[in-house]
RNA sequence: GCGGUCGUAGCUCAGCAGGUAGAGCGCCAGGUUGUGGUCUUGGAUGUCGCGGGUUCGAGCCCCGUCGAUCGCCCCA
């Protein structure tokens, strides 16, 4: 045991009970996704560091403290990606295809942060994501949003899960809100924790969603957002409130809501549940206009959310919607002369799309518990002379049957 | 990065004024010379996370370390 290689801190294996529920909601999402016509883009899984840093903002947490960032051996500072509507948007731009917008796309696969590991917080973690790119629409906000419901409620944890919305207006709407918050909060720092004392100079629009209880208290108080928002912004706001009401999205106003990265504006949104703990945030996104011309293209309206599976998983565990099994037929010789037989069998159910498993090693008996093991739901027993008998493992019913009827289940 | 809790067979856990470990499940073999699930008999397995210290003696005490976990921070 003290010789054996453990996984590295805040990674894991997905074996078993867990790999399939991944696998789960990658395949839900990504069916899902494709019914509103967005197809599955993939981008390096690490990134000239420029892409995130001037993506995601070099002040924001991410950037500043939680990347895998390296030197390769060409002297290059590259970066594992920590989330990934960045590569996409440096892929739209690499590839030209800002002269096609608006562009619909899907994305699932591994992000890699370095932050205190948790339940449902990972170093190395799994997310699946959605982006138009090229829309300013606010239907495009809406869609994206009723698509990410749409795969919460396919994966069948619709239950705990509630939208909440708000939105950040543009830069103009931005600032002023920004400028007023500071006066108010400046105005009562002495009340403030500590932690939102140094939000107040850095962001201070996170302490809005403190969750300290005398900061709280000042929050309740505090200038909203909507006040200060600019007539275009407003009406962007309303219309996709409007279209969700359309798409039949439930949802919850919330103006505490706030954004980490600093590319968002307009729509910012959370799917939250309150049965994952600390780690209650679900799937989270929002508009981001500006993005893309950080990576070098023509400005680019943007909107998309981003979920984490392993949070999508453990929901759909505690839900009790994980995946059954595929029960498979057993192909069991009898005798050693029978093999060539059995293999003969087990090809014909496979061609007929049948999960066929053949027990490697052992006498009957042995293979019979093997295949009871693996969930079986029927044996076939192929004797030395080329007979074959179907059992049926669950009511243990037994009768003779031809190879072709292999291939009619 | 900060604070709390935890770490014993593959899994879930018990153990104790500190005297070098147990159960259930699982696993292996038999009861059944070609047929599983139930039942039954027998068997194997741990450097008690790792390193150091205190002690005649430590799974039980102390320190460190690694990992998990809860909260903060941050975020999906």
């Amino acid at each position: 045991m003290s010789k054996a290689l453990q996984p590295v801190r805040g990674t894991r294996d997905l074996i078993g009970a867990e790999a399939r529920l991944h696998q789960a909601v990658g395949d839900t999402a990504r069916r899902i996704a494709g019914l509103y016509g967005f197809e599955e883009w993939f981008t390096p899984i690490f990134e000239d560091t420029r892409v995130f840093a001037r993506g995601l903002g070099e002040t924001s947490d991410v950037v500043s403290k939680e990347m895998y960032t390296f030197e390769d051996r060409g002297g290059e500072s590259l970066t594992l990606r920590p989330e990934n509507t960045a590569g996409v948007c440096r892929a739209l731009v690499t590839n030209g295809l800002t002269q096609s917008l608006p562009q619909k796309v899907f994305y699932n696969g591994p992000m890699f942060r370095y932050e205190r590991p948790q339940k449902g917080r990972y170093r190395q973690f799994y997310q699946i994501g959605m982006e138009v790119l090229g829309s300013a629409e606010p239907l495009s906000d809406a869609e994206v949003i009723a698509a990410g419901w749409h795969i919460i409620q396919a994966l069948g944890i619709a239950d705990g899960v509630v939208l909440e919305i708000n939105t950040l207006g543009d830069a103009e709407s931005r600032d002023a809100y920004r400028a007023a918050l500071v006066a108010y909060f400046g105005a009562h720092e002495k009340k403030l924790s500590a932690d939102s004392r140094v939000r107040l100079a850095k962001n201070p629009l996170r302490i809005l969603d403190s969750k300290d209880e005398g900061d709280r208290q000042l929050v309740a108080a505090a200038p909203v957002i909507t006040e200060f928002l600019t007539p275009a912004a407003r009406a962007h706001h309303e219309a996709v409130l409007r279209q969700l009401a359309a798409f039949g999205v439930p949802l919850r106003e919330n103006p505490r809501i706030v954004r980490g990265l600093d590319y968002y504006s307009h729509t910012a949104f959370e799917f939250v549940t309150d049965r994952l703990g600390a780690q209650g945030t679900v799937m989270a996104g929002g508009r981001y206009n500006g993005l893309v011309e950080e990576m070098g293209g023509p400005p680019t309206p943007s909107v998309g959310w981003a979920a984490g599976m392993d949070r999508l998983a453990m929901l759909m565990e505690a839900a009790g919607a994980a995946p059954a099994v595929v029960r498979p037929v057993a192909v069991l010789p009898m005798d050693e002369g029978a093999e060539a037989r059995a293999i003969e069998a087990a090809q014909a159910l496979r061609q007929a799309g049948e999960t066929a498993v053949m027990e490697y090693r052992g006498n009957l008996k042995r293979r019979m518990e093997r295949a009871n093991k693996a969930g079986a739901r029927a044996a076939v027993l192929v004797a030395a002379d080329g007979a074959l008998q179907w059992k049926d493992l669950v009511t243990g019913e037994q009768r003779g049957i031809t190879l072709g009827d292999l291939g009619r289940g």
